[in-house]
DNA sequence: GCTTAGGGTTTG
């Protein structure tokens, strides 16, 4: 019952006011705090019950402030207090005039006839469960009065358990006073993410509007994230706890005083309202839900707040800067200043986008799968300060990116020399430095309205055009499907064998017992492989010999190059003509060096394009992987005693696009004294390769996998015979182009981490039905057992 | 316990 009558002889100031503190009427204003606050007067006017509609009523009453040090210090002891609802009721029917009653749970707002009664120039609004009325009937007082039998008097006990903490009251922004601290709910019109501030906090920085129609600048200082707002977009609604009224430039701004809180809601009409917050102890009730929907059904009416339509990659215009929602793919540092984020929102970019050349093993996360899956992905070039957030992203996680940048034409790109020309129309996004303009990247969670829209817009991403459907389906299993469905209990295996033999299956420890040579058919489970970076495991192969060499290191190449300009005389060839470009002296090892192109003087082949063969001399690598787009097949060469030759051929003899072709040092006899590519349709890299007189080396992957079932372990290489299954069956990528392709290298660590996923049981780990070949190895003197695997490949995991 | 920041016509 909201009106409490306190019962004769109890003393009212014990009982009630105990918890809450008392303020006088002179000193009510709207911007006050009225949590936990009472105000206590006389009734001097009681009017009369007013029926609104057919159940709702409303009392307008005025009392006076009784006690006499206020009542002698200003005129404004009188004020409006305006009760709602059953309140109205009661209070008419168990009030009287010339009673005393303290009121709590109240809100202060303007008095509309403060100019006619000459009263308070605010009122005393009493609505909804929080309100009390607390009634010290004359009679208590002053025993001559006899309203006091009508009522049902109440216990002092029952008045104390009834007398819960108010609830709290919000002030609006128009009403502002400085220095006073207030609570307040809005809508966010600007926010930046939190920033490292001068002092020891961090600091969000808001725009907030109200009904009031006052828009209000807002700094929330707190040394924990945790303790920022949770602002996803402008719209989202915001409450706050105990800020204060500042002044500042002649404006007032709100900033946390001690003890504030703050929690955040989306603005959507319509959508949920969830409190986002990480306090355990936050308030929220059913008025705060009234509160919400009430701004954002004014916030949608307002045309200066226009609904924020959220920019989709499809969407996005040149030059216009956008925030974008999203899921991260894969990351890489770029230098020390940007880190470069590949993300995806399921969405196809009407422009095409710019292709970021990343080396294989700085890539964290998977990559697209495809050339024309990358008109889906943005690559994202962070900066600055915007790197260490970026470093703590997992690939995988929902993003929000705000203030993205989006700039036509191939722009420099931090610590990345190659494939960045012909790129002129395509779009590279920025997130430059610095956090105006709310530029920022905010992880989302997973529940959050965005990324519901978000997964639901992947779920139904568009078909790529390429007929290359098995890299698109890789790609959904990877990114649509939880990881809990990666577990296979039971099911059937992830790998097959392809081989004729008629072998009964048999345990890792029958195979280990039988010994070398042999065949045998096993189930096991992948414990383990090295090397864990799989660029590591890509390895130069020599049909001819059969020698294995490791892929140099771009550090490696760049020296090879750099040695092959010491001999800085030409090189000519007759069927060659040559055109010398002077490059300044950016090499400090050979000022004013001469770059040579060679271009063949002519090719006899039908259909020979301009630009399908060139000979470049005095070029560094990086120069040399520039030009590759523009010629099919670009040939470093350099001068030896005037004869044109090729570089070491620890060096790529071959550059077609971003593949980098080697030669076998053994096995190659090269001769640059011919024309060559006459006989042939195609001018391919083995074409090319027979031309030079180069053993063309083939790249295949090296792994060493330790195999386990329930009798034991076995460790077991795959390589050579296995390889080519391995590597165009079960990872799906041509091993030629894997060097290059960091979308194949992400699929083949794909392919690993479902066979193999970190971070699980090993009941989770699925099981395999392998070939193993077993041989004998002689080893300093002494034999021992090696096994390969062979003729398996990969189960389709649609099927 | 106090301070911090105080949006802005951005751009590698």
């Amino acid at each position: 019952m909201p009106v409490h009558v306190v019962k004769d002889g109890v003393n009212p100031e014990s009982q009630v006011l105990g918890r809450l503190q008392k303020i006088a009427v002179p000193l009510l204003s709207t911007s006050l705090d009225c949590t936990d606050k009472i105000v206590k007067g006389k009734v001097v006017h009681k009017g009369p019950l007013v029926t609104v509609g057919t159940e709702d009523y409303v009392l307008k009453s005025v009392i006076q402030e009784e006690d006499s040090q206020h009542s002698l210090s200003s005129e404004n002891t009188s004020i409006n207090v305006i009760l709602v609802g059953a309140l109205a009721k009661e209070f008419s029917e168990s009030v009287n005039q010339g009673d005393v009653m303290a009121v709590s749970g109240f809100r202060v707002g303007k008095s509309p006839t403060a100019l006619k009664d000459k009263l308070h120039p605010c009122n005393l609004h009493l609505a909804g469960d929080e309100a009390r009325v607390y009634v010290f009937p004359s009679s208590s007082l002053d025993p001559r009065a006899s309203v006091a039998n009508k009522r049902a008097p109440l216990s002092g006990a029952e008045v104390s358990k009834s007398a819960k903490v108010p609830k709290y009251s919000y002030v609006r922004l128009g009403d502002l006073q400085p220095g006073v601290v207030v609570n307040v709910y809005a809508v966010v019109t600007f926010f930046k993410q939190p920033f490292h501030t001068r002092g020891t906090d961090y600091c969000s920085s808001l725009k907030i509007i109200d009904q009031s129609n006052e828009k209000v600048a807002c700094s929330i200082f707190s040394s924990k994230l945790d303790s920022h707002p949770k602002i996803f977009k402008t719209g989202d609604i915001i409450r706050l706890h105990r800020v204060k009224t500042q002044l500042f430039n002649g404006s007032k701004t709100l900033v946390t005083s001690h003890g504030f809180s703050v929690v955040t809601f989306d603005g959507a009409v319509g959508s949920a309202v969830t409190p986002r917050t990480s306090s355990l102890s936050s308030h929220f009730d059913e008025d705060d839900r009234r509160a919400v929907e009430s701004l954002r059904a004014w916030a949608v009416a307002q045309l200066a707040l226009p609904a924020q339509a959220g920019v989709t990659l499809a969407a996005v215009q040149p030059k216009v800067f956008f925030d974008l929602t999203c899921q991260l793919l894969a990351k890489a540092p770029m230098d020390s200043s940007c880190t470069l984020l590949k993300v995806w929102d399921g969405t196809k970019c009407s422009h095409p986008l710019l292709n970021v050349f990343v080396e294989p093993h700085l890539l964290e996360g998977c990559s697209t799968l495809s050339k024309d899956m990358e008109n889906l992905t943005a690559n994202i070039l962070v900066y600055d300060n915007h790197v260490q957030a970026a470093r703590q992203l997992k690939p995988g996680a929902y993003l929000r990116i705000y203030n993205i940048h989006p700039v036509p034409g191939a722009s420099k790109v931090p610590g990345n020399h190659a494939g960045q020309s012909g790129q002129a129309d395509h779009l590279a996004f920025h997130l430059h430095g610095g956090n105006s303009y709310g530029r920022g990247i905010q992880v989302l969670p997973d529940d959050s309205v965005e990324i519901q829209e978000l997964k639901r817009v992947i779920g139904s991403s568009p078909e790529p055009d390429s007929n290359d459907m098995s890299d698109f389906e890789d790609f959904l299993d990877v990114w649509s499907t939880p990881p809990e469905s990666f577990d296979s209990t039971g099911e059937r295996s992830a790998t097959e064998r392809s081989c004729s033999h008629r072998l009964g299956c048999v345990t890792l420890a029958e195979a280990k017992g039988k010994g070398p040579p042999g065949v045998y058919h096993v189930k096991a489970q992948l414990k383990s492989y090295q090397p864990l970076r799989l660029f590591q495991s890509l390895k130069l192969y020599c049909h001819k010999c059969k020698t294995i060499r490791e892929v140099p290191d771009d550090v490696t190449i760049g020296s090879l190059f750099l040695e092959a300009q010491r001999d800085a005389g030409p090189c000519r060839e007759d069927w060659t003509v040559a055109t010398d470009v002077d490059r300044p002296g950016d090499c400090p090892a050979f000022p004013h060096r001469t770059l040579t192109l060679h271009l063949p003087t002519h090719s006899k082949r039908r259909g020979a394009e301009v630009n399908e063969l060139v000979f470049i001399k005095g070029a560094t690598f990086e120069e040399t992987c520039c030009i590759t787009p523009g010629f099919k097949n670009v040939i470093p060469v350099r001068s030896s005693q005037g004869s044109m030759s090729l570089l070491d051929l620890s060096a790529p003899f071959l550059f077609r696009g971003k593949r980098h072709y080697f030669g076998c040092k053994q096995c190659s006899h090269v001769d640059l004294t011919q024309p060559f590519g006459q006989n042939t349709d195609v001018l391919d890299d083995k074409a090319v390769a027979e031309g030079l007189g180069v053993q063309l080396l083939a790249y295949g992957l090296m792994m060493q996998l330790e195999l386990q079932d329930g009798t034991g372990s076995l460790e077991a290489l795959l390589w050579r015979d296995a390889s080519i299954l391995w590597q165009e069956q079960f990872f799906r990528v041509s091993p030629d182009g894997l060097a290059a392709n960091t979308e194949a290298q992400g699929r083949v660590q794909e392919t690993m981490d479902k066979l193999c996923p970190s971070g699980r049981s090993m009941a989770e780990h699925p099981w395999l039905d392998l070939c193993l070949s077993a041989y004998a190895v002689e080893e300093n003197g002494q034999t021992r057992t090696c096994y390969q695997i062979c003729h398996t490949h990969s189960t389709n995991p649609e099927s």
